[in-house]
DNA sequence: CACTGAACCAAATGACGAATTTGGTCAGTG
DNA sequence: CACTGACCAAATTCGTCATTTGGTTCAGTG
């Protein structure tokens, strides 16, 4: 099983700090391994015992937002199943993003913070088997079939229709362009009324609820250990 | 009354042309004055008797996007005042965004297209009185008034809602990044059902309808005076 | 008077060698 | 054996200058 290299080195971890500040404060462009070693009080060789590459550094950076989001949501949901729900998780998953700065930064594209990373093959992938979309993805069907959501509409429409909804919802809280001028205290109830009005009334049995938080857990283990695959050493 | 250069002279209807389909197949970067005057068949200075710069020429070539998309909603709604519903007409104003490639460009920020004019302040303007954000500010209101759109709702929430689904639709239609997996034969109808979701069920009164009409009408020619007069001659 | 196109010139581009920076390595150290 | 830091090849940046490009002008033409 993969592990990561700050679990069992006290100076990979400070090279994480040291990387992750640097990188939100300045920027991926022109921040040097010499700079991130001075930080983190290392020789740039000690940050060559724990990545392969400037690169894997950068993109365990990032992996390490995606973890950690997995990780609050397993924990979450494990306390309280009924977060499962869609008007909840929804709402958590959008807050989830404008909090874990990398996770934004993909999804925003910003050039200004990734650097060259913003398109790169690996940030992609990242996004797009762990970003919020991908949760949305795999979220749907399960709320269908567990009274979560209405069932009468055609599932791809439905889909596309959610996608849309929490694209736009991330787009106006992260996007820096100003394309939306309307602003609100809450976005949070806001999208959880929003999802409501489009998945119908959530209606769940007896153990929906409980299945349904089961499934997510199930998934996001799996989606864990990808992660910790691609980003462990 | 401000008057389009097009109308009085045929050399001036040449270079839009010309430009246009420049534009759209190369885009604004690398583009020359005496590319645009070879192919419109005239000599550079020519362009000079009817645009000031380059700049006024490109920004006046978007302008025309926007100005021919509101003439065909003043149009539609003359003579389909039903139009007017937000089940009708949202999904009529993302087809229109997507038909009118420099709205389209504008709205995503098409650096290929748009190059050094995408964040001008000049085309950001431009977008943000007349592109579809725009509309839907003004429209809000007046469906709510009309008994198109739920008032229990807090308008400031309800609004920052559809701002989002109509952004996100937009996001996922005319983007290129593919951050939507998901795709849809009928967008538009998608978006009329989720729209009617947002909104709930429209029950206008006698009268409702062609109210809603004329308040869109009188706006729309409110913005096309102003249009007129920061592209016109 | 609508239109032309040669001429003008500020700004962009490209060339190119020198100087500097930087990602990555590895022999050595405590 | 975790860590260091001098070292190196490759890349980037810088300075400078010649050349070109391309937006704009305007005296002239038919």
């Amino acid at each position: 099983m993969a592990v990561l290299a700050e679990q069992e080195s006290g100076s990979a971890a400070r090279i994480l700090g040291a990387a992750r500040e640097l990188v939100l404060k300045r920027g991926v462009k022109g921040l040097t391994v010499a700079e991130i070693a001075d930080r983190a009080h290392v020789a740039k060789g000690t940050i060559y015992l724990h990545w392969s590459t400037r690169e894997d550094l950068l993109v365990g950076l990032f992996g390490r937002d995606f973890l950690a989001s997995h990780d609050e949501f397993a924990e979450l949901l494990t306390a309280d199943p009924d977060a499962a729900r869609p008007s909840r998780l929804l709402p958590l998953l959008l807050q989830s993003t404008v909090d874990h700065p990398f996770i934004s930064a993909l999804q925003s594209e910003d050039e200004d913070l990734l650097g060259v990373l913003t398109q790169h093959p690996r940030s992609a992938k990242l996004l797009e088997n762990l970003g919020p979309a991908a949760l949305l993805r795999v979220a749907l069907p399960v709320w269908r079939r567990h009274n979560l959501a209405r069932t009468d509409w055609e599932f791809d429409e439905q889909a596309y229709a959610l996608q849309a909804l929490l694209l736009g919802f991330l787009a106006t809280a992260v996007e820096r362009r100003a394309l939306a001028i309307i602003a609100v205290d809450e976005p949070a109830r806001v999208i959880a009324a929003a999802v409501t009005a489009l998945l119908g009334p959530e209606d769940p049995g007896p153990g929906d609820i409980r299945a349904t938080a089961d499934a997510a857990l199930a998934d996001l283990a799996t989606r864990r250990a990808a992660l910790l695959e691609s980003i462990g050493n």
